[in-house]
RNA sequence: GCGGACGUGGCGGAACUGGUAGACGCGCAGCGUUGAGGUCGCUGUGGGAUUAAAUCCUGUGGAAGUUCGAGUCUUCUCGUCCGCACCA
């Protein structure tokens, strides 16, 4: 039955050269699109450029060249290198992002969801790199500090374009229970970013000027235990309370703390008043509540909760037991029986909570409340090498985005990279325009889409890259989602959770049948290889030899120490070539390689023993065929059957290490019984197995005989 | 701390719904071909007992359980890797 099949890779950043990792993943979905050809499926098996972004800026300013046309060096390089590793990928479907041709469809994407409410602009305290000299997005901060440069990152108030991807948080995390060809592992991620939990949101009066604070609580059942409240640094009532240089102050206290997780707080001069009793409330900054999470303001129930407990034992706090435990068990966040709870005593935690929440609605003082970690998508890039966003601003600070007829803004080849930061605002040539619809001076937005954006649709241009809008809906109902999506595994929650937000914000604003972008998911383990170091400095697997039971260096005859296996990178030069492996052992035995030893989702570690072995097959699957033809048997028969049946199975189920455990045995076989078969109707059989895994063999043989 | 994955020879890893554990590969050992090496061919290779064969014992991190039967199922426990982490 054949039916369409969409394969995909996730498509490289054209940084100049394959590397080992490419011709992993790149084989893997090859030897899948080639195996549904075969099987007469209709395919779809394209390969595009992730061009857009910051490396090529750094490269322009270092090699004194443009970004496009180092981009459009490496582009045609790396296609070259591609086009050596047999890939049967459709080059007619081709895309790079830094086309025109690309990102001004993506312009009209964005005049799509800003039409839609689903693109807007507000000041914010965003993430600054002060590496890269610009913003980045939540999920692009890892620990602190920047994903690309490891700088620290800092917090700086912009003006910024963001996409809602809050507005799907619900439908995201719902549906990835549907994801059931994904890896548990990247769905469980994307469901801690989401972050979902469910409680309440309280009021609390301010006494001192009937202003009301709100408070996001999991716990609004221990209440009655609260005697304090605590605010982040930036939370608005800070700024109404304290002046600027106390805010600092404290500001540089907190930095200054060295334990991460070390409590601190500042008394501020209001007072809450408790929605239930009539007690009086004290309000501290402290620099353990953070200000992008609820409403950046907590009730500290010292009792229940660890930090609060921690805190309220440094500033001397009343701790007031509400949840029945043994005292030196305090503090005790488990079940239990209310106590010390006018409206709750007796109750245990779930029916307190929805009790008190009732109790709230009916006193006006809060609800319940659902609140998410994942906040909505900054999209904005302070970079020159990037897709214009379609904005104009007039003299007066008003914007407006552009209509689809003023389409493309086209981002201009001329640039001034030298100076710091962002080169397109000092292009006034093309910055100042005339608006056409006013007749006013106005200024184009000078910052470029985050190139995220560009990966989270170039699936969908894939499937018709001529057309002259961003697609054609039918195409997507029929070739949507993605049958297979093969790709690395550090993409878990950025690329993979926003291509999901913009195919559900798509289907909304235009109507599409389709929910979910990539059906299944297979993540694919990275090469490793030992690393070797001289006394001062790694040096390549290439440029060691072994004498006498001892590891030097080829040229220097330095005692060289050997590592353990990890990952290859340029840093620690554990890294092989693509390029000298094909030459040097041919594709197919690279092909071979890249599935033999581990499954495929984890780590391979390369060997020369392995890599040779490998040529050992092939070699041996040839002078196979060189055998001149004898009588078969049965047996040989039902061998071959199962031969197919097992190819099949494995292929089908991305266990590729098996499939080469299937070809040795078959040949085991074969040779130990000395069978051969050469123009046998049974070689058709093998060398059609053979085909998606070894193309190049599999024809030459088939030639031969 | 929370969550996920996993634990099988010297190594990478097989074992479909419980049914001969270790397929297949690497490595290693011996022999042969070649004879500089690599390639190539044959044999052996979980551990232990036995001169050897036959044979026996033991064996999937550990402990207990279900079962005629457990690498596989259940409970507990130990360990490794990964992700998140002051998330109220």
């Amino acid at each position: 039955m054949a039916s369409k099949k969409y394969i995909l890779e996730m498509f490289p950043y054209p940084s100049g050269n394959i590397h080992m990792g490419h011709v992993r993943n790149y084989v893997i979905g090859d030897i899948c699109a080639r195996y549904h050809k075969l099987k007469g499926d209709e395919v779809i098996h394209p390969m595009g450029w992730d061009a857009f972004g910051l490396p090529a800026e750094n490269a322009a300013i270092q090699f004194k060249t443009h970004p496009q046309d180092w981009t459009l060096k490496n582009i045609k390089n790396m296609k070259d290198q591609l086009q050596k590793l047999d890939l049967d990928l459709d080059w007619d479907r081709e895309l790079a992002t830094c086309n025109e041709d690309y990102y001004k469809h993506q312009q009209e994407l964005f005049i799509d969801l800003y039409n839609a409410g689903l693109a807007y602009k507000k000041d914010a305290l965003v993430n600054w790199d002060p590496v890269d000299q610009t913003v980045l997005a939540n999920e692009q901060v890892i620990d602190g500090k920047g994903w690309r440069t490891g700088a620290a990152v800092e917090k700086k108030n912009l003006s910024q374009w963001f996409f809602k991807i809050t507005d799907y948080a619900e439908e995201l995390l719902n549906d990835l229970d549907n994801l059931e060809l994904w890896p548990e592992k990247v769905k469980t991620m994307q469901k801690n970013w989401i972050g979902k939990s469910i409680g309440a949101e309280i009021k609390f009066k301010i006494i001192e000027n009937d202003v009301f604070l709100n408070v996001f609580t999991t716990r609004p059942d221990t209440i009655y235990g609260a005697s304090f409240i605590a605010v982040s640094i930036n939370h608005p009532i800070v700024k109404k309370t304290l002046d600027k240089k106390k805010i600092e102050n404290i500001k540089n206290k907190f930095s200054k703390i060295s334990h991460e997780k070390d409590k601190m707080g500042v008394q501020i001069p209001i007072h809450c008043k408790h929605p239930l009793m009539d007690k009086k409330i004290p309000v501290f900054i402290a620099n353990f509540v953070l200000d992008n999470y609820g409403e950046g303001a907590i009730f500290g129930c010292p009792a229940h909760d660890e930090r609060d407990y921690e805190f309220a034992k440094k500033y001397s706090l009343p701790i007031i037991k509400v949840i029945e435990c043994d005292d030196d068990a305090l503090p005790y966040s488990g079940d239990g029986v209310l106590i010390n709870s006018p409206l709750l005593n007796g109750l245990n935690k779930d029916d307190a909570i929805k009790e008190i929440i009732k109790i709230f609605m009916k006193e006006k003082i809060g609800n319940e409340k659902v609140n998410y970690k994942i906040r909505d998508w900054g999209v904005s890039r302070q970079r020159y090498w990037g897709c214009p966003i379609p904005v104009i601003y007039y003299e007066n600070g008003d914007y407006r985005v552009l209509d689809k007829e003023e389409l493309p803004v086209i981002l201009p080849y001329d640039i001034n990279l030298k100076g710091k930061g962002n080169a397109l605002i000092n292009n006034d040539e093309w910055r100042k325009i005339i608006c056409q619809k006013t007749n006013k001076i106005a200024y184009r937005e000078t910052d470029t889409l985050d190139t995220f954006v560009d990966s989270s649709w170039y699936y969908i241009r894939f499937l018709n890259n001529k057309l002259t809008k961003p697609f054609r809906k039918e195409d997507i109902n029929k070739m949507l989602p993605v049958d297979k999506y093969i790709g690395g595994i550090e993409h878990a929650i950025l690329h993979l959770l926003y291509s999901r937000f913009f195919m559900k914000a798509l289907r909304d604003i235009h109507n599409l049948k389709v929910n979910e972008p990539f059906q299944q998911l297979f993540t694919q383990g990275m090469i490793t290889h030992k690393t070797y170091k001289t006394k001062n400095e790694w040096i390549m697997p290439k440029d060691v030899m072994l004498k006498n039971g001892k590891l030097m260096r080829v040229d220097t005859k330095e005692i060289v120490t050997e590592g353990p296996s990890e990952k290859m990178s340029k840093s620690k030069k554990n890294v092989i070539e693509p390029g000298e492996i094909l030459e040097n052992y041919g594709i197919d035995a690279t092909r071979i390689f890249m599935i033999s030893d581990s499954p495929p989702d984890r780590e391979l570690e390369w060997t020369d023993d392995g890599i040779q072995s490998s040529k050992n097959l092939i070699h041996r699957i040839e002078r196979y065929f060189d055998q001149e033809k004898n009588n078969t048997d049965e047996e040989t028969e039902r061998r071959v059957e199962r031969f197919i049946s097992d190819i099949e199975k494995n292929i089908l189920a991305f266990s590729l290490n098996k499939c080469v455990a299937d070809i040795y045995t078959l040949f085991n076989y074969l040779e130990k019984n000395k069978i051969f078969l050469y123009d046998n109707i049974l070689s058709k059989k093998i060398l059609i197995c053979l085909f998606p895994i070894l193309p190049k063999l599999s024809l030459s043989i088939n030639r031969k005989l």
